[in-house]
DNA sequence: TTGAAAGCGTTACCAG
DNA sequence: CTGGTAACGCTTTCAA
């Protein structure tokens, strides 16, 4: 049905491998053919059918997205500056949501690797390496972004997570919290380093978790509010109540600061709170949230470069670490203790 | 480099033909061939190739989806719940955004139109209505969500913009604003259906819109905190002041409500605010904000619904509009009149 | 039940 | 400068 080369080349008697010369800018072409042709295609507002080209050229300048949720801030503005990275030098993104479920993320790494991508980029909800076995065994070259697996050697861009969890953790010690709660995130790698790194920063200033302070979601990433909202019930039924809090995240913390405020108390007067991810509408909150930034768009656009690399070199190059440094943020949830405790 | 069929076949020392028949479930292979290639199949980890496939029989399986911006809760909304209405029939996704621009827009589209995809949803950056005419010419399905353009007769999935300003200024006059301003959209269909509503509700009620009482940002459905909160600004410097602003959307609300709490005044108690979208963090914030509902995954799974429709009638089926009905929600933004004003 | 041949829309290669 | 031929990986058709 729509336009083909074929078309172009018998409507101007020409063939079909002088249309296609045209088309991708060759040379050897007269200028007076490169016009007619040129033309013709203006006329019939065609454009190659990239399907075929890549079929033979090998190369698609698609690459895939796999992230968890679209919804989440954080996994939107990664694959908007991701998307701009390539869209620089011609490749094409395509993004699929796994809504933090493995067996959906296979089932949507299948339907790309069908695709024949040029490269994959992923936010992993699996815990389970076989599947970048998988791809690694097909000479696809990926990305793991946000969320690493230990047991493999992968490409990564993401964020010191143990480095988020001791700046959080240690501002709130600064700020003259005692007693620190950690609403911790799931058993990947970002919620593994980011309650180590609150680990750390007690253990530096010699402060013990008690019991019950470190409590942790059935739900991974999904419904962050609601499950920062039940857990910080949890907490507050303990005794004695924490000061201070750590969420795995800004929806953690939203939700964790909701039931706070239910609850007749005081945000930061009787616990801070603090999370990460410094969401764009952390200013405008109820109560201003103190967050760890995360240079979201500088993951995705390392990881678009990073991507970028792996594309344009003919060889193998050996699989590289990048690690954002986060940055403190104060606000509102814990601009306290400094005044009413010294 | 990746396996083909070609190798399963030559490897079975069966036909090409043989293998393809099998990957696809037909009757006419013989229980014994069938396991042998399925088996081979898993060894090889192969993934037929969607390309090479849907050259053969014309359809890619793919539907692109154009947005101004994901980042934008409302668009990420839109494009999760399309996802998982096309997902159920084994359509993919493939979503690129035109960052509000028009030319960027028009280079994308010519991108997936390179990529012959099955059909095409668009929230348009643009008000020229070539681009579809020529998407029409190709002969793809395409449907409009959330701009229409009103030269242009084709499928569309989108909000009552009428109703939507009409719901939320008559909201205001019922609780007991007077002056009412409005910091309106872009020059889109949204725009100016929610400007009409606006202007129809005061009609109705015998109020007049005072002179720069309707207040028309440069940007455009980018940086909508920012164009809020400017555009508040000079609201607060006409005489009389506005006591009750219905504003596009809800980040130009949230700005609106910045700009009013440094000027010193409250919200609703001297300045009532309500916006549109009803975004998921609308209740966690400074002031919760009031807002209409756009039910915005109902705009998703309708537009997808559309499109299949379109994917799977072998005729050419007439044109469509989907309409959704907004809903009121009130929030403290502007819980007031009722008691101080009667 | 199987497979040979033709073809989908394009590009690579090489001869003229 | 131009174009014929083969090939990319797959499906369709039809004959065996």
């Amino acid at each position: 049905m729509p336009t083909t080369m074929k078309d172009i080349a018998r409507d101007l008697g020409v063939s079909v491998v002088t249309v296609s010369k045209v088309l991708r800018n060759h040379e050897d072409i007269s200028e007076a053919t490169r016009k007619r042709v040129l033309d013709r295609v203006k006329e019939l507002d065609y454009t190659p059918n990239l399907a075929a080209r890549g079929l033979v050229t090998g190369k698609t300048y698609l690459v895939g997205l796999v992230v968890p949720d679209l919804l989440h801030p954080f996994f939107a503005q990664v694959a908007k500056s991701l998307s701009r990275a390539l869209l620089k030098k011609g490749y094409c993104l395509t993004i699929s949501t796994s809504e933090e479920d493995a067996e959906l993320e296979k089932h949507e790494i299948n339907r790309l690797l069908g695709r024949r991508l040029d490269a994959l980029v992923i936010a992993s909800s699996s815990t389970n390496p076989s599947v970048f076995e998988r791809i690694q065994r097909q000479g696809l070259p990926f990305v793991l972004i946000d969320r690493s697996l230990p047991e493999l050697d992968t490409n990564y861009v993401g964020s010191d997570d143990e480095a988020i969890g001791f700046l959080a953790t240690e501002h709130l010690i600064e700020v003259g919290c005692k007693r620190i709660a950690h609403v911790r995130g799931p058993n990947n790698s970002p919620g593994v380093g980011r309650l180590k790194g609150y680990q750390n920063a007690l253990a530096k200033h010699k402060l013990k978790s008690l019991s019950g302070y470190v409590s942790m979601p059935r739900l991974v990433d999904v419904q962050s509010r609601e499950s920062g909202a039940d857990l910080m019930h949890q907490l507050l039924a303990l005794n004695p109540r924490p000061d201070g809090v750590f969420c795995y995240n800004d929806p953690m913390a939203i939700g964790a600061i909701h039931t706070i405020l239910d609850a007749g108390l005081t945000v930061p007067g009787d616990i801070a709170v603090i999370g990460s991810g410094n969401l764009h509408y952390d200013t405008e909150l109820r109560i201003p949230l103190s967050s760890i930034d995360q240079r979201t768009d500088m993951i995705g656009e390392r990881a678009g470069r990073l991507t970028l690399s792996l594309l344009e070199s003919k060889t193998h190059p050996r699989n590289r670490t990048i690690i954002i440094q986060p940055q403190l943020v104060v606000r509102a949830s814990t601009e306290r203790k400094q005044r009413s405790n010294r």
